[in-house]
RNA sequence: GGCGGGUUGCCCGAGCGGCCAAUGGGAGGGGACUGUAAAUCCCCCGGCUCUGCCUUCGAAGGUUCAAAUCCUUCACCCGCCA
């Protein structure tokens, strides 16, 4: 059965590399075994790239292996050089724990922490790294580093050649073997998996496993998420996608897999959805004959979305996009549907009054534009929107007229983009 | 410790006393075409109480009628030498 999972991954392509894969696949078919994925706290939460590994830790799960999922509360405190050309700037201690127990929280809904036989266990580096001395480190781990390897990792060597680096971030691979080498011992965990980014510092591990107590264990990483037009994936104009709703609210969410372009909904459906084989070329199959249709958009946005957010909340935000963006008239929808799908919507309040505060004022005052002097601009080139019709003219200003069911009022500015706002009486 | 080079708007990167809110590219935004897709074409892209005013060119001072551009000090980075 687990040579199906790793084949499945295969298929999916969500493996860069692993070591020895025929050895892994021994060892994954002899009996379950536990493996470890670590997320440091960069951020108070998770991001859609994150998911990307994260689900990979749900389908070992499924296939009865025992996710030990890490948040890096120590290795959050001194920073990954990975991936980066410049030093990170160092967050408060205080700070980080609370991402630690945010993040903590977040994971908890992907994993089965309830599993009679593989049940996933939550583990945080800073227990084992807060009480270590310095001079522990240094003469029962340090003594196993040799520096000349360190040097030559990509991580360090792309440092060296530009930016510098750290004591500090020198010693993070230090720290992530370390890791290993802790649940290795206490857990008996084999396998850890993480980004490709991460390959360095996995074998960090692998290596401080075999020369302090001559174990041996296992690497799998994943491929970065790249998008087909090589920009990074996860990005919109506002930033990262997270996983926090009040970050990315879940209309947001859903708006980000459903504007995916076609040329990567075969991939994403690949590697963030849970549908067979079958199910998915099906799927890939409607682009091809029906574009127009983004069926399989539609398929990948709920999944997601139900799978982060629940699935009462996708079908809120799901009615709230097929009522907002369907040909109909605003005005012909039901007050509560309407009233349900603004609620979707970055919005703001205002009383009741003779007169109204301008579309340009109103847009600002919902977060969707960042300042009048773009408002401005967005209304002299044509984008803007009131219940949608386009306005002109700089000072238009709705009037109670405007008003859809007497209390509210749809912005749009450019083509997708929607707020509302709710007059008080 | 010494010598040299650097720090510019979201990012990269020109500018090197006035014509500079600052060339160019990317990202981003709007429009046309579409399918809430891509590609393509056109336009925009610091802010505001917008024919003007205010804040930006690592930080703080100074010279000048006038500084991103000159001087001084400080911080950080990069190279070479010790």
């Amino acid at each position: 059965m687990t040579t199906a999972l790793i084949e499945d991954l295969e298929w999916r392509g969500l493996i860069s590399q692993t070591t020895d894969r025929a050895a892994l696949l021994k060892d994954l078919n002899a009996a379950p075994i536990s493996f470890y994925l670590g997320f440091d706290p960069t951020a108070p939460s998770l991001h859609v790239g994150n998911l990307v590994v994260l689900l990979v830790m749900r389908r070992f799960q499924l296939a009865g292996h025992k996710p030990i999922p890490l948040v890096g509360g120590a290795t959050g405190l001194v920073g990954d050089p990975s991936g980066r050309n410049e030093e990170r700037s160092l967050n408060e201690e205080a700070t980080v724990a609370e991402w630690v127990a945010r993040i903590r929280k977040q994971l908890e809904k992907f994993l089965d922490f309830g599993a009679s036989k593989n049940s996933a266990v939550l583990v945080n580096n800073l227990d084992w790294t807060k009480k270590l001395s310095a001079l522990e480190l240094l003469r029962d781990i340090g003594k196993h580093f040799s520096v000349n390897q360190m040097l030559s990792k990509d991580s360090v060597a792309t440092r060296l050649e530009g930016g510098g680096i750290s004591y500090t971030e020198f010693s993070y691979q230090v720290l992530q073997g370390m890791d290993y080498l802790e649940l290795y011992r206490r857990n008996n965990c084999t396998l850890q998996i993480g980004g490709s980014d991460q390959w360095g510092n996995i074998i960090a591990g692998l290596d401080l496993i075999r020369k302090a107590d001559g174990g041996s264990a296992h690497a799998l990483t994943i491929p970065l998420m790249a998008k087909s037009d090589g920009s990074k994936f996860g990005k919109t104009a506002g930033g990262s996608v997270w996983l926090d709703r009040e970050m990315t609210s879940p209309y947001a969410f859903y708006q980000f897999w459903i504007n995916t372009e076609d040329s990567d909904v075969e991939k994403y459906l690949k590697v963030f959805s849970f549908k067979d084989r079958a199910e998915i070329a099906r799927l890939i199959e409607t682009v091809k004959v029906n574009p127009g249709a983004r069926e399989a958009h539609r398929e990948l946005a709920r999944e997601i979305t139900t799978l982060v957010h629940g699935g009462e909340q996708c079908a809120n935000v799901e009615a709230a996009s097929k009522a907002l963006f369907g040909q109909g008239e605003l005005r012909e929808l039901d007050q509560e549907t309407l009233a349900a799908a603004l609620s979707q919507l970055p919005n703001s309040k205002i009383s009741a009054k003779e007169s109204y505060p301008t579309w340009v004022d109103l847009i600002c005052a919902t977060g969707v534009v960042d300042s009048k002097s773009a408002a401005r601009r967005i209304v002299k080139e044509g984008g803007a929107y009131l219940n949608n019709e386009k306005i002109s003219g700089e000072d238009f200003a709705p009037t109670s007229k405007d008003l859809v069911h007497g209390k509210y009022l749809i912005l749009r500015k450019g083509k997708r983009d929607l707020a509302s706002v709710e007059v008080e009486s």
